[in-house]
This record gives structure tokens, C-alpha cells and sequence, in this order.
DNA sequence: TGATAGTTGCAGGTCAATTGCATTAAATGA
DNA sequence: TCATTTAATGCAATTGACCTGCAACTATCA
């Protein structure tokens, strides 16, 4: 984990502790975004010694700060969280059959966005964008 | 209601009820996918006799066979369910402010689908696409 | 090292959605 | 028209993700 994680929890105020690092752990080791309950029973198998609602509090508070960003996948019931170092604005892709989630490097949006202002007058603030089908493994 | 509706209810071997009937005039004369909850709220307002769990059946069993489409808008907790009558495959934009949802009509994505496949190797099914912001009223 | 205040674990609660089961009521055909 | 079959309904209870209250714990720092 970086030296820097800690002085930006510092910074706000926040603590950085035993469980809380445990969770920053899995999150940077882990190359896509991850349900709270994922995290738990990764923790869990390390013999972390955390309560399921520790890691919700502790995933809210990284969020509140700005270290992890919360997403939620399309047609999935639960919200997912991944570290925000390092990631550019970005999409994924999940395959509907074993559920694997990449990151798609691209966005192809930001040209899109003002031709919806203009045609719905709304101001957009935010798109998301997902794919879904079926990875090598399960086509 | 158009008559091929029970038709196609009655093709697939169930009935058109009182309360299925209540539950898909409601959903033709809306413009934007409706929550449960939202469609249990109208109903009662009309003064239809109908449990909430009878609302959760209905709209499963019409999307079972096809009338209505599933729909799960970023951020929100609920499912939204729609006609899919003459509803081309569309996208949302929602106020952040009002919660306010307009269909766009518009699809830029079909040409990118070939190059998600190219790069990820993922068989791709769908996707969806979303923008939220503020509408006219709320900005 | 002691005071302060953020953090944790446990119990309990919320909300959307689902399931079990006995009862009701569409659809069909004699 | 009525009896039979089986889908649909209402009610109670359950699940699953997430959140809250509170007392006990502990990271931080003077």
C-alpha cells in the first residue's frame, strides 16, 4: 500500500487502522471492481478479523474521501467498489455467464454529450456505459 | 389495451386477470419505465384492489414473455419496467435533481460493439448507456 | 500516559424483492 | 351452464444488501 493513502486518510481527519488497511489492501491488489461482500470473504480467507458492516463503514468512508470509487453494474443488485489511483475515467464489460468484469479503456462519449444537451436540454453531468456478453472462457 | 396482448398472455399459457389487466394500462400510458413501487402507487390511486407482491408477479411474468422490459437505472435501487411495444432499443437520461426520466432515441453505440470485441474478446450482448444531469427545470 | 474522538462489533432495522401456502378465479370442454 | 383444472392472488414470512444505535475499543497526540 502507498505511504500516501494513509496521509490522505490523515488528512481528513479519519484513522488509519487495522481493518481499514486490510480493505485498502484487497482493493489495490484486485484489477476489478469488488461487492462489499466479495471483500468480506477475501478477508475472511485471510483471516481478517472484520465485521461485514466494518467493511461497508470503511468502504463509505474511503469513498468520502476519494480513494475509492463506488459503481454499480447494470442488472447487478449489489454496488461495487475499486480504487480511484491511477484509473482514468473508464467502463467495464461483465460477462453474463461467470459474471468476470474487465475494464474497457475507452470513451467514447464526450463528443455524444452536447448533442444531448442540445436535443433534451438537460445539462449532463454524468453517463454510464456497460457492456455485457460472454468472455473466451464461457462463449 | 391492444387485443394481441392477451393473445400473446394467453400463448404462453396465462391468463389475462383483472389486476394484469390493471397493471399493463398503466404501463402503456406511461412515457418512462416505471418502479414497482410507482406502479403500485397508480394503481391504488384508481382504486384497483391489488396486493404489492401481485404487482412484482405481474411485471415478471410480462417480461417472461416478452410485452415488458427490466430495466435497472445507475444509482437507483429499484427495477423499472417498461412496454417494449414499439420501443426500439433506447437509453435514459435522468435529473439528478428531480429524478426525472426521458427516453433518447438515439443509439451511437452499434459501431463500437465490433471494436469491444476485437479488444476484449468478449462475445458482446448488450449494453446499455445512460446520461444523468439536471432538466430544464432543475438547473 | 491520559484525554479525545474516530472506529468497531453486535443487535436490530429498513427497503426492495422473493417464496410458501391456502384460497380464489380464469379458461376449457362436457 | 357448470364442473374441472391450474394459473393467479393475498397474506405472512423470508432473503439480501445496506444502514443505524450504542457501548466498548483504540489510534492519535499533547
Amino acid at each position: 500500500m502507498k505511504a500516501s493513502a494513509k496521509d490522505e486518510i490523515r488528512a481528513s481527519g479519519k484513522r488509519m487502522t487495522r481493518t481499514r488497511q486490510a480493505v485498502l489492501a484487497v482493493l489495490e491488489s484486485t484489477k476489478y471492481p469488488l461487492s462489499s461482500t466479495e471483500l468480506y470473504a477475501r478477508l475472511k480467507k485471510q483471516n481478517v478479523a472484520i465485521d461485514p458492516v466494518t467493511v461497508y463503514r470503511n468502504l463509505s468512508a474511503l469513498k468520502s474521501i476519494g480513494l475509492v470509487r463506488q459503481i454499480k453494474l447494470h442488472q447487478e443488485e449489489q454496488f461495487r467498489y475499486e480504487m480511484k489511483e491511477g484509473r482514468e475515467h473508464h467502463h467495464h464489460i461483465r460477462c453474463k455467464s461467470c459474471g468476470k468484469i474487465e475494464d474497457l479503456l475507452l470513451c467514447p462519449l464526450k463528443k455524444l454529450t452536447s448533442m444531448i444537451q442540445r436535443e433534451t436540454r438537460f445539462l449532463v453531468g454524468d453517463h454510464s456505459l456497460e457492456f455485457s456478453g460472454w468472455c473466451p472462457k464461457c462463449q
